[in-house]
RNA sequence: GGAACGGUGGCAGAGUGGACGAUUGCACCCGCCUUGAAAGCGGGCGGCCGAAAGGCCCGGGGGUUCGAAUCCCUCCCGUUCCGCCA
């Protein structure tokens, strides 16, 4: 969520800010919140006076009681009723109002990082560093996984659809082998600053909530609904929430967390798109790295998640480039964000393969996690502040799985397995026609 | 799934209709004492909204009442026992 008071004591540079995303909608929430907000900010005054009063004659009438004044009590307890009966008005429109104004809030997207590039559609990216491609590629390259993983029966697409549809895949024997040796190499390689969790995978709606997929993407994700849970579409969910509603010591932030897990999407509006291979299934792993950090820290974590995700597909030797996400094409909890592309030659498509964002206070808020500072010498402060959330795909398995099969396929039809995954590959460093 | 007992501040744990946002202990902070520390002594010490006055928060929601942490209903969660189970 965006935060009331900026809207409040700064309207038009939330307006400003947010027209960059060139979202037609915006506009007229913005106008309607603040319209809300200041309905709700008169009712509280009313109710809250009203409340006041009442208690302040009910202490009238339990001192009048004490003192077995019971004529002058119940004088002040009929009046007492009376306000009751305005109170409770009051407060239900209170109650209305609020939540009104939260359900409206809960759609209005994060205000865009000043640096993030203008645009309005994803054409508008611009590519910040590569990218990273060899001269050439060779014919033996030119092949799409889909056709290698089926000669080399690493991909089973067919048995897979048997068992569970459209858009769900299946790896075997080392094609299965190279995508969990993808996430032990990516869960190793990040091991060194943060912390491995493995988090529950289905989550409660409010949940789902805090990191903005609801209330405006429940098409997106699965739903369990007979037991009102969720299945989650990446581990930034769950591990979002670890601190929700906590406030943890400025001294243990940044809290840097990763979590390899499955991941669930319905994929709704992309029907008919990338239906071949292992570039969009309905179920993939992925190892997801995060930060829970004060505002200060933030700009220097989203660096250094983008390096880490760089990091791992360079290691694998993969041709790579970096893009930045353009105003218009942020998602709608995103302050500012970088995507991975790794490019596949056999489908001759540049992939993306990790998003690295910052989420500035948005989902913080949504979620409340807050942080307490310490001043100078350390001694913690009074109040609390929203901290900062960013996250990461340190690896996303599909994807790289079909890229490392195309790029490094080999003359003779076999796939050469990138040194880094050697250590997690059980001496398979070539995988051939089985 | 069944039964019993619980849910109060960072933690422990009182409070069972009115002076209670809440006794007390521990933890924490400041000061005194001390060469320094511990102990001791004195003081402070929850969160949220609000410019303030004030209001709200004793698991969530609803009800009774002039007034609810306290009584009633309901849901959720926890512990223990039973059942089932990888």
């Amino acid at each position: 969520m965006i935060d009331v008071r900026s809207l409040r004591t700064d309207p038009d540079a939330v307006v400003a800010a947010l027209a960059r995303r060139h979202d037609d909608d915006v506009d007229a929430q913005l106008a309607e919140a603040r319209r809300l907000d200041g309905r709700l900010r008169a009712i509280t005054g009313e109710r809250d006076g009203a409340r006041a009063r009442v208690n302040e004659l009910s202490k009238e009438v339990g001192r009048l009681r004490r003192e077995g004044d019971v004529p002058a009590a119940e004088g002040l307890q009929e009046e007492s009723r009376t306000l009751g009966a305005e109170e409770k008005r009051l407060a239900a429109e209170h109650e209305e109002v609020s939540s009104q104004l939260r359900e409206l809030l809960l759609v209005i997207p994060n205000l865009p990082h000043p640096e993030a590039p203008d645009g309005t559609s994803d054409a508008d990216n611009p590519v910040v560093r590569g990218p990273f491609l060899p001269e050439t590629f060779a014919e033996h390259q030119r092949v799409p996984h889909w056709d290698t993983g089926a000669e080399l029966g690493i991909l089973d697409v067919e048995r897979a659809t048997k068992i569970s549809g459209a858009m769900f895949t299946m790896q075997r024997g080392a094609g299965a082998t190279l995508a969990r040796a993808l996430c032990q190499l990516a869960l190793d390689r990040n091991a060194d600053a943060f912390e491995e969790v493995r988090p529950p995978t289905l989550v409660l709606s409010s949940t789902l909530t805090a990191t903005g997929q609801l209330p405006k993407f429940a098409d997106d994700a699965y739903a369990v609904e007979r037991d009102d849970l969720w299945c989650i579409p990446t581990a930034e969910v769950p591990l979002t929430s670890l601190y929700a509603g906590e406030i943890v010591d400025q001294a243990d932030l940044p809290i840097r967390l990763m979590a390899s897990t499955p991941c669930y999407r319905r994929e709704a509006g992309s029907a008919g798109r990338d239906t071949r291979g292992m570039l969009r299934t309905h179920e993939f792993d992925k190892v997801e790295i995060l930060a829970v950090a004060t505002p200060e820290q933030a700009p220097d974590l989203l660096e250094e998640l983008l390096a880490r995700a760089e990091g791992t597909i360079a290691d694998l030797e993969l041709p790579y480039r970096i893009i930045e996400i353009c105003t218009g094409d942020l998602g709608q909890s995103h302050h500012r964000s970088f995507d991975v592309e790794v490019y596949a030659p056999g489908c001759d498509q540049w992939l993306e393969v990790s998003s690295v964002s910052w989420f500035s206070d948005y989902q913080a808020r949504r979620a409340d996690v807050r942080f307490r500072r310490r001043d100078a010498d350390g001694t913690p402060t009074k109040g609390s502040e929203i901290a900062h959330t960013l996250n990461g795909s340190a690896l996303a398995v599909p994807r790289v799985w079909a890229a490392i099969v195309e790029n490094r396929r080999q003359p003779d039809g076999s796939v050469e397995v990138p040194d880094a995954l050697r250590p997690y590959m059980r001496g398979i460093d070539r995988i051939g026609p089985a």
